[in-house]
DNA sequence: CAATTTTGCTATAGTCAATAGCGATCCGGA
DNA sequence: TCCGGATCGCTATTGACTATAGCAAAATTG
C-alpha cells in the first residue's frame, strides 16, 4: 500500500508524486491482468493490434516504445500462449495478428482495462478529472 | 523520444498515458541527476534526510516505498561516495545523516530538482496546472 | 545496380524490485 | 523480570524489464 507520509518533504514535488502515482496504478493494473495470465505489455500489444492485420513487430515496438530486441520474447510468449500468429507480409516482414483465442482474450483485456480506467478516474476529484489527460499528454513527446 | 502516435488506440487510456508520462519525466530527471553522479533514488534519500539526524534506514524505506533489503545497496553506495554516514542510535538502529560532502551534494540536488519541477510544470497548460497535483495525490494511498 | 536502411533475431549485460531468511536487539505484557 | 513477538540491518537470490551490440537477409533508395 503506497501512502505518502505527512512528514515527507517530497510529497509536494510533482515529478516525485507522478512517479508514485504511476507505480501505484501500474501495480494495480498488473495485479488485475495477472488474473488472465497477462503482463501489462502483453495486454498493450493485444489492444494495439485489435482489428488489424498489418502491423509488424517493429511497428508495434515503435508505437509502444519497446525496442525491437525486446519485442521478440514478448511476441514469442504471446505466440506460445496461442494468442497471436505471425503472418508473412513479404520475405522480410511479418504481420502480427490475433488468433481466435487471442480475440477471446482481448475481450477479457478490454473488460479489465475498461473497469480499471473507470476506477482510476473515479478516484480523481470531479473538479480535477477533466484536466488529468490534457496535463499528462502535455508531458509526453 | 517518446511520442504517442495518432493511430495509437491506447493514447486515450488514462493509465497508459500516466505510465508514459511518468517514464518520460523520470528519464529526463535521471539524465539531469546523472550529471552529478546520482540516481533518482539516491537524490530522494538526500532530500529526505536533509536537516535531520534521526531517520533510520527502515524509516527512509517506509517513506520512499523502498524495501529494507533494497535500502542496503542504496545506502552503501551513498556511504561509499562519502555523502552519508551511519550513526548508531542504540545497539540495533542507526541514523542516516548527511556528511559535509553530502550537504554540498544536496545543494546541487536541490538546484537540479527545483529546475526540473519548474520545467515539468511549465509544460502543462495553465488551465490544467492547478489540477495536476490534486489529481495525482488522489491516486496514491 | 550499388549503397543504405530496415527487419527480425541472438546474445548479453545492467538495472531494479521482490522474496525469503538470519542473527541480534528492542519492546510490551504477564 | 522474563518471555514472546516485533523490529532492525543485512545476505542471498530471483525475476522482470530494459539497454546495447551485432548479424544475415531482404527491402528500399538514389
Amino acid at each position: 500500500m503506497t501512502h505518502i507520509q505527512s512528514n515527507d518533504p517530497l510529497a509536494e514535488l510533482p515529478g516525485y508524486v507522478l512517479r508514485r502515482a504511476a507505480n501505484a496504478m501500474m501495480g494495480e493494473l498488473g495485479a488485475r491482468l495477472a488474473a488472465i495470465d497477462l503482463k501489462i505489455s502483453d495486454a498493450s500489444v493485444l489492444l494495439l493490434i485489435a482489428g488489424r492485420s498489418d502491423m509488424t513487430s517493429s511497428e508495434i515496438g515503435k508505437v509502444l516504445d519497446i525496442q525491437r530486441a525486446n519485442m521478440v520474447p514478448l511476441l514469442n510468449r504471446l505466440e506460445a500462449a496461442g494468442l497471436i500468429a505471425r503472418q508473412p507480409l513479404d520475405r522480410k516482414s511479418q504481420a502480427i495478428v490475433l488468433t481466435p483465442a487471442g480475440q477471446t482474450r482481448l475481450g477479457e483485456v478490454q473488460a479489465i482495462t475498461h473497469a480499471f480506467e473507470a476506477d482510476l478516474l473515479a478516484r480523481i476529484p470531479d473538479a480535477d478529472r477533466p484536466h488529468f489527460m490534457p496535463a499528462l499528454k502535455a508531458l509526453i513527446g
